[in-house]
Formats: structure tokens, C-alpha cells, sequence
DNA sequence: AATCCGTGGTC
DNA sequence: TGACCAAGGAT
């Protein structure tokens, strides 16, 4: 990893965002791009937010992204165009949290912090048999005290590297190699056959129920009538059909949209989907029903009147719109 | 504290 | 094949 042996902290700071959630070998192609595009964090600061967010595209969380840039300009204009060395002051730029900083103060500075991330959760709930819920906000506490005295202060860059290594590549999370480990006669988990049971991770998963009623509307010219979602819920950005949502699954005749009313007594209205779609990322179970309709021209006027975002695209603009799975499938079956 | 964000891998 | 998860952070 060409990040590993280097104590620049753009460097350091540009793997650690990009591997933030992400696996070594999904990420490590953007970052060979990032740093081919952006050799400084200066040209990084530099550069058009659409031009970032282009080089980030396919990676997700793309918040990242924008943090990242932000970050940068940040960097150079209130800093000099260096880092902070220390983790405090780490702390206050965009997109880094408490690993990021401490994995970019312990890797460049040297500083004695502790990184605690998923693989640090997991080597230390094992080895000394820790029952704290780590899906919880005060785990990060207890952890991080408990690797603050375990961190050798004389190499605290090596000691973070090799518990998040040793936790990535042999303390994993399934089917971890306790076989050939060196820390059998001292792993709680081990000793007391509960491997399975550690780290505990209760994830509230309250699902949550939502009922989304599609229409599939098409203009005389046979274009389909989509729109960006807003902010504030699942899908942000991501185009879809204009739907309604109520809490209870209603009724074709039972929806109050009155323009979809409109429309719907002027036209045909065939039900072409009824599923069920779980966004596990969020534990929302989306029950979908899709209605098509064919609306005549004065009528879709008046609808798209009120409804400013509604856009009509030809089917073959469609597949250029980043759209949620779901929406895609739609498209596919009804073959658009 | 709870919720949102994304793609890809694993079993 | 569905459930779970990954070198987290912002709101």
C-alpha cells in the first residue's frame, strides 16, 4: 500500500478518507488517481468541486468527497497549506473524526493517540472478552482508554498499523484464524470458545415501515416523468418516479393527491408492481406498489404545474439519470 | 441518541 | 441468497 510507508500527511490524510467504510482494494485505484490528479493538497484546493466529486464517482459516501475538498481549501488557506500535527487540532477540519485524526497524528506526527475503528473493536472485545455494546456512542470511550494503555508510546504509528492489520487480516470477523494465532493463551474469546460472540454489536434495528406509491407517468410523446429526490431522506439525488407515500397501504381510489386523481380519471391506470424492498442500510422495508398511467397533454400540464421538479425525459435519457436500484429494476421490467 | 450515507465482498 | 459487514463522519 503506497500509503503505508510515507509519513507525508496528505498522503496519509487523502488514504484515510478514501478508506473510510471501504476495503483496501476497492479504494486503493481512486487513491492512485487522486494522487496522479492532485499531487499537492494545494492543486487538490484548487481544483472544481465537480472535477473531485467526478474522480470520487462509483466509491460512495460521497460527502467524503465534498469534506475532502473542503478540507483541503481549508488546509491551504487557514493553515499555510500544511496539516495540523496533533490530534485535537485534527480534529476541527471537515471529514476527519476521531480515527481519521488519530490515524493521521499517530502515521505522520508520531503523536501518541490511539486509533479505534471496527477492526480495534473487535481484536480488543476478543482478547479481553468485553460485553459493552459497541453499537453505542460511550464504547468509544471505554475502548479508546483501554488502547490508550495498551499503545506502545515509543512507536504508537507501528502499534495502531499492526492492531488494525492483525485485526484485518487475521482477528477477522468471520471465521477468524485463532488456529495460528500468538494470542491464544491469552484470548478471552478464544479460552471460552465464544469467537462468535465478540464484539457485541446490538443494532436497534428498529425496521422501519414506509408505503410508496409509484406512477409511472407518460406524456403523450411517451417520455416518463421523473425528478430528483430531495434532501432528507433515502436517495438523495437520485432520480425517481413521482410517488406518494402514506402510512397505511392505500387503496387505488383512496389517494388524496388530487391531481394524481385528476390524471387518473382522465387515463387508464395498470398496476404493474407490488413488492416489497428492504434499503438495509437504513432498515427501511419499502412496501411498492406501481401504477402506470398515460396522461393526456392538458393534464399534465396542470400536474406538472404544481409540481416544479417533475421533469420529462425520453426513455434513453432515463438510463443516464443516476437512479436507486429499485427505479432501475422498474425501468428493466417494463422494459423503458 | 438516532439517523443518514454507498458500493462491494463474504458466507 | 439474504444478512451482515467494511481503516467513519456529519447532522
Amino acid at each position: 500500500m503506497p500509503w503505508r510507508h510515507t509519513r507525508d500527511p496528505y498522503h496519509i490524510w487523502l488514504s484515510e478518507i478514501i478508506l473510510q467504510q471501504t476495503r483496501v482494494q476497492q479504494g486503493l485505484p481512486y487513491y492512485q488517481r487522486f494522487i496522479a490528479a492532485f499531487p499537492t493538497v494545494r492543486i487538490l484546493s484548487e481544483a472544481k468541486e465537480e472535477e473531485v466529486l467526478r474522480l470520487w464517482q462509483g466509491l460512495g459516501y460521497y460527502s467524503r468527497a465534498r469534506n475532502l475538498h473542503a478540507c483541503a481549501k481549508t488546509v491551504v488557506q487557514e493553515h499555510n497549506g500544511r496539516f495540523p500535527d496533533n490530534f485535537k487540532d485534527l480534529l476541527k477540519l471537515k471529514g476527519i473524526g476521531r480515527y481519521t485524526a488519530a490515524a493521521i497524528a499517530s502515521f505522520a506526527f508520531g503523536e501518541v493517540v490511539p486509533v479505534v475503528d471496527g477492526n480495534v473493536y473487535r481484536v480488543l472485545a476478543r482478547l479481553f472478552g468485553i460485553t459493552t455494546n459497541i453499537a453505542q456512542p460511550p464504547a468509544f470511550n471505554e475502548f479508546f482508554a483501554l488502547a490508550s494503555e495498551l499503545i506502545d508510546p515509543e512507536q504508537p504509528d507501528t502499534f495502531n498499523q499492526a492492531i488494525m492489520e492483525f485485526g484485518a487480516m487475521h482477528c477477522t470477523p468471520q471465521k477468524p484464524l485463532c488456529l495460528y494465532c500468538p494470542l491464544q493463551a491469552v484470548c478471552y474469546a478464544y479460552q471460552h470458545s465464544m469467537q462468535k460472540d465478540f464484539p457485541v454489536k446490538k443494532k436497534a434495528t428498529k425496521v422501519k415501515h414506509r408505503y410508496f406509491h409509484y406512477f409511472i407517468i407518460l406524456n403523450p410523446a411517451g417520455e416518463i416523468l421523473m425528478r430528483p429526490r430531495p434532501a432528507g431522506d433515502i436517495w438523495r439525488g437520485l432520480y425517481d418516479f413521482y410517488l406518494v407515500e402514506d402510512n397505511t397501504l392505500l387503496d387505488t381510489d383512496a389517494i388524496k393527491d388530487e391531481g394524481i386523481q385528476q390524471l387518473m380519471a382522465k387515463n387508464s391506470i395498470l398496476v404493474e408492481e407490488s413488492e416489497v424492498y428492504k434499503h438495509q442500510l437504513t432498515h427501511q422495508l419499502l412496501h411498492v406498489k406501481f401504477f402506470v398511467l398515460q396522461a393526456s397533454e392538458q393534464a399534465l400540464q396542470t400536474f406538472t404545474a404544481e409540481r416544479s421538479q417533475l421533469q420529462a425525459f425520453n426513455p434513453a435519457e432515463t438510463l443516464a439519470l443516476p437512479k436507486p436500484v429499485l427505479i432501475k429494476n422498474v425501468l428493466e421490467k417494463l422494459n423503458f
